[in-house]
DNA sequence: ACACATACGGATGAACTATCCGTTTTGGGG
DNA sequence: CCCCAAAACGGATAGTTCATCCGTATGTGT
């Protein structure tokens, strides 16, 4: 296997930032766009990322890493309540904050395998999180390891519904979580 | 004003009829295909229709009707409480239910006149039952009326990214309700 | 410097959207 | 019953967006 040649690796971080800046000013991800804006043959775009999923899942996958070491740590946190209540918050924070990772979590099991690998990896952590809390009697017993990522991609969901401007976003889905935890609390 | 013509109210029966089969298939609304599959021309169903969404709109447009007579029978319940989430659950029941309902509920602001009106009288009912079970100090302080819709388009899209099949949505979208209602209540 | 692998670019075809206008159908008046 | 103007129909076609393919250019090891 030869390294990877220097234009490409090139290219390739390109087309991620350029990909990164539409994400961020809302505009849907099209190819043929990134390719013009980067400057480059839509050939080469193509050739990097196959489809439009493959290119969103590049751009996220950072901030679901993030998500995902998050959970470790919260695993470290004294209350469990707390440490479940906090990785619940942070997964929602990342959501709202960034349009790319409402996306691809939205993306069916299997057609991004980056993102389900830390979709599980994350789930396995909220899984202990749960677990403990359940044990310590903090949270009610008809929650399931599943239930998690479904609820919180809806609040997110709930969020853009109800607010235009990124701004008002984030007080919105706090206010959303906390009503949601008040109910799961034993 | 001339009444209409037969063939053109046959047609548009016609067209109406075999959208609705498509969504409740799952198939995403083209309207090419539509007409392919009615046995009309492409310009019959545009003429109709000028687009998809607008097509959209009147399939799912008795689903909010029904929806907007619901909470205002709700009004006549006795407890607030009570009137309160028998409202919230048929809304969810909706839209867990017809696939039509959650796209046009999505629908920005003023693009489908109809749904828009519905969705204000919706959430006028809701807004009363609001009034009436926080009198009653049923509901918590903060939940706004504006909140209302956002909430149920979560629980909807919460219950679509756990459950692949339409059997499961109906259990999960009332569990997944039932805890909302659990934070919302003072 | 050479040659070969690797990557680039954009012309191009497929898929879909939407319009326009010549033809057909309808239904009220003669 | 027949006529004809208004109304509606049908589908060819122009405009977009998506994705591929292959001739050309560029980088890399010898």
């Amino acid at each position: 296997m030869t390294p990877q040649r220097k234009d490409a690796a090139r290219n390739w971080e390109h087309i991620v930032a350029v990909a990164r800046e539409l994400v961020d000013e809302g505009t849907p991800l099209q190819l043929n766009d990134v390719a013009r804006r980067a400057g480059l043959g839509v050939g080469t775009v193509y050739r990097h990322f196959p489809t439009t999923e493959a290119l969103l899942e590049t751009v996220a996958t950072p901030c679901l890493e993030a998500l995902a070491s998050q959970g470790e740590q919260g695993l470290a946190h004294d209350d469990p309540w707390e440490a479940f209540a906090a990785f619940l918050t942070k997964i929602v924070e990342g959501q709202v904050t960034d349009p790319a990772l409402v996306k691809v979590s939205a993306a069916a099991q299997d057609v991004l395998p980056r993102t389900t690998d830390l979709k599980k990896q994350i789930m396995g952590n909220g899984s202990k999180l749960l677990a403990k809390a359940r044990e310590a009697g903090a949270v009610r017993a008809d929650l399931d390891d599943a239930d998690i990522v479904p609820l919180m991609c809806g609040i997110a969901y709930a969020t853009y519904v109800h607010s235009g401007s990124p701004a008002d976003r984030l007080p919105t889905a706090r206010r959303y979580l906390e009503t949601l935890l008040r109910g799961l609390r034993a």
